[in-house]
DNA sequence: CGTATAGTTGGATTGTTGTCAAACAATTAG
DNA sequence: CTAATTGTTTGACAACAATCCAACTATACG
């Protein structure tokens, strides 16, 4: 099992997060993980509506920002929520995030009341 | 006075509030309006060295994400957060934000001693 | 009126991003 | 070994973005 190149928890910067969560492909990445756990980069990217190798590189980009983490086993690339990293360094902003973008049931929040 | 072209506060997207939050200058600037509240345009592009244009530039994404609010009176062009649209659009997004990039002790539970 | 102040707009430049397609690599199944 | 699965990488390209400069508008001050 190998781990891809990440940045520490330490070096994930603000900037580079909202910048990874502004694109409607990965926030919906990152909304599947956030619901579903641990994801294969072909779960995450099906019915994206993109080619897998734009697929592959919003993963880059979401590894890059530190958002997600990414290990390898297998054939399979397992992508999982850098959840306590973020937490610590940005408290909220993940939930927040979720919580505004979820049009699935949340686990991190309770459901809509109002639709937007 | 005149208002500025601005979203409703319904139509303002997740992706393009995080994109407007993005950038380091832009997030200067929030970040200034979240601690001084209503600023004008040469207060809040001080000392943030970018051109002037290139600081106007910023201020119009930041308006047409619908991140601030910007009235015209006389020849100053007076900036403000519009917490409310945000909040109660994305709930703690706002706040995780600020209080991520804040240098100052906790600007976001300090109410505005110059409300609007 | 003339001049300063506050900011926008347009052009130019330079760099970044999202996308696809084709080729590639690594693992697994037959 | 061969073939299928699972992605990444590279190249190409159009669209977008950040920046500066110069010119412009509009208001305010003498």
């Amino acid at each position: 099992m190998r781990l891809l190149p990440h940045p520490a928890a330490a070096d994930i910067e603000l900037t580079e997060v909202l910048r990874a969560l502004s694109d409607p492909v990965r926030l919906a990445v990152v909304g599947r993980l956030a619901v579903r756990g641990e994801m294969s980069c072909s779960d995450a990217g099906d019915e994206l509506g993109v080619h897998k190798s734009t697929a592959s590189h919003h993963y880059r980009t979401l590894r890059e920002a530190g958002v997600v983490l990414t290990k390898q086993e297998g054939r399979l690339h397992l992508m999982s929520l850098r959840r306590a990293d973020l937490d610590a360094r940005f408290p909220g902003l993940l939930d927040a995030v979720l919580t505004a973008c979820s049009p699935w049931p949340s686990p991190v929040a309770e459901p809509c009341d109002q639709a937007p």
